[in-house]
RNA sequence: GCGAGAGUAGCUCAGUCGGUAGAGCGCCGGAUUGUGGUUCCGGAUGUCGCGGGUUCAAGCCCCGUCUCUCGCCCCA
């Protein structure tokens, strides 16, 4: 048997009703938030993502699926989004528009990681890119999208984790101090803490060993080393999310694993996900577009885990996206009514009806198990007796009852039924 | 990349001391030639992940390998 490789899966219905569902949801928040779709390929060069996320991130180290295609081009499947968004922002030089660009995009990522609970090799992402605007307004905006969405989605309780990591100009001393501090707890540290302290002493601050936690409540932060202009962007940004009444929560130490992070970096976890439990994650890169050869210009944005927003989803969202409250099936009660039942549908279609038609001809038992089975709430019968007399049956699936339901007045009937 | 556990029917799993494979659910057929979910009767479930080894004999023991699961690193 050929299987799916390793970290990849297949996603079967019915639980594909949900996956559309939640897109269908975000489609929706981005359009009213005036966000446009982009699309950008699967495949990027390698270069692209050495560039953007960083040599030293694990994700460029260790995580990308690359190799070499026939002309000996260096290819990557796309490890995330943003990137290949910057990219086409600077190759199509959007930048000459003028405008602010809001852009959002959904689809595939991939990452040779190993797999576990919320983590996969293929996982998609729902993410937004706002460039062109540096403004603190820009970030409390996308933060209002995200508490909208999460709102339409039935969440409630969730909180987003707020910090800014400042910029080049300011960052550098901060670090400085940090590993000051730090110095002289080297020799205490764990093998994983030390690595860290060497190749990027913020990631330090987000360490699993309690002991070691509990020193760090000592250590300067980030927040006292901000210059006056990312200070500024830092509170501006608080007091209109307070304005709007968005719920969040200061973390000194939220730090994130891409490089190109400048200021504002947010984040929000979501209980029940076992050890990877980042729902989405994000930040504002104001060097990013220069970086890649583009015009200096601010981008903020964010990528949620669509596979863990899945999985994290609030039951009753769940159950009604999984409901096929629009659709009827179609049962012929006979061999020989399947004409006769397709011209029905093709009738009840005309006018907007989705029609489910057994095809097999089985007879009404099958039929009727198969359409309560499929989950549909109403099943429409035809046979001789029916179309002699011009009428069809009509049942409720779930309450049993049956209606005698003249065909001229069939389209009525049922537009009724489904709405209600 | 590192660590631990698991892999037997479509699904969830049992399988004793090594003796040639089972249950429940689901599926198919019938009781029921035009009315489903309940009930009753009957039926098929299979490369025991794959390869090798030990043995008279391996689902069971040993080695390798693949996949899955959970954790680490890291991230969505």
């Amino acid at each position: 048997m050929i299987t799916t490789v390793k970290g990849m899966r297949d996603l079967l219905p019915p639980e594909t009703r949900v996956w559309n569902r939640l897109e269908e949801t975000a489609r929706e928040v981005f359009a009213l938030y005036g966000f446009d779709e982009i699309r950008t390929p699967v495949l990027e060069s390698t270069e692209l993502f050495v560039r953007s996320v960083g040599e030293s991130s694990d994700i460029v180290n260790k995580e990308m699926f690359s190799f070499e295609d026939r002309g000996g081009r260096r290819l990557t499947l796309r490890p995330e989004n943003t990137a290949g968004v910057v990219r086409a922002y600077v190759e199509h030089s959007l930048a000459q528009e003028g405008l602010v660009q809001k852009l959002y995009y959904l689809g595939p990522q991939f990452r040779a990681e190993r797999p576990q609970k919320g983590r996969f090799r293929e996982f998609r992402q729902i993410g937004a890119e706002v460039l062109g605007a540096a403004d603190a307004a820009t970030d409390a905006e996308i933060l209002i999208l995200l508490f909208d969405l999460f709102s339409r989605l039935g969440f409630t309780g969730l909180r987003v984790s707020l910090n800014s990591v400042g910029t080049d100009e300011c960052r550098p001393a901060y670090v400085d101090a940090l590993r000051a501090f730090l110095a002289p707890l080297a020799e205490s540290m764990g093998e994983d803490d030390r690595r860290r302290l060497e190749q990027n002493p913020l990631r330090v601050l987000d360490t699993k060993d309690p002991a070691l936690a509990e020193r760090l409540a000592e250590a300067p932060q980030m927040l006292a080393f901000l210059d006056a202009e990312s200070l500024a962007h830092h509170e501006t940004l608080l007091a209109q999310l307070d304005e709007a009444a968005i719920p969040y929560t200061i973390d000194p130490r939220l730090v994130r694993g891409l490089d190109y992070y400048t200021r504002t970096v947010f984040e929000v976890t979501a209980p029940n996900l076992g050890a990877q439990n980042a729902l989405l994650g994000g930040g504002r890169y104001d060097r990013l577009v220069a970086d890649l050869g583009g015009p200096k210009t601010p981008g903020i944005g964010f990528a949620i885990g669509e596979d863990r927003l899945v999985s994290a989803l609030p039951e009753a969202y769940r159950l009604d996206a999984l409901l096929r409250k629009g659709t009827v099936a179609l049962v012929a009660l006979g061999e020989d009514d399947r004409a006769d039942a397709l011209a029905l549908a093709r009738t009840l279609r005309a006018a907007g009806i989705a029609v489910d038609f057994d095809p097999r001809g089985r007879g009404p038992g099958d039929g009727l198990k198969a359409a309560g089975k499929k989950g549909h709430a109403l099943a429409v019968l035809v046979g001789s007796r029916e179309r002699e007399q011009g009428i069809a049956l009509v049942k409720n699936l779930a309450l049993r009852t049956q209606d005698i339901v003249p065909r001229a007045e069939l389209v009525t009937f049922l537009k009724g039924k489904i709405s209600s």
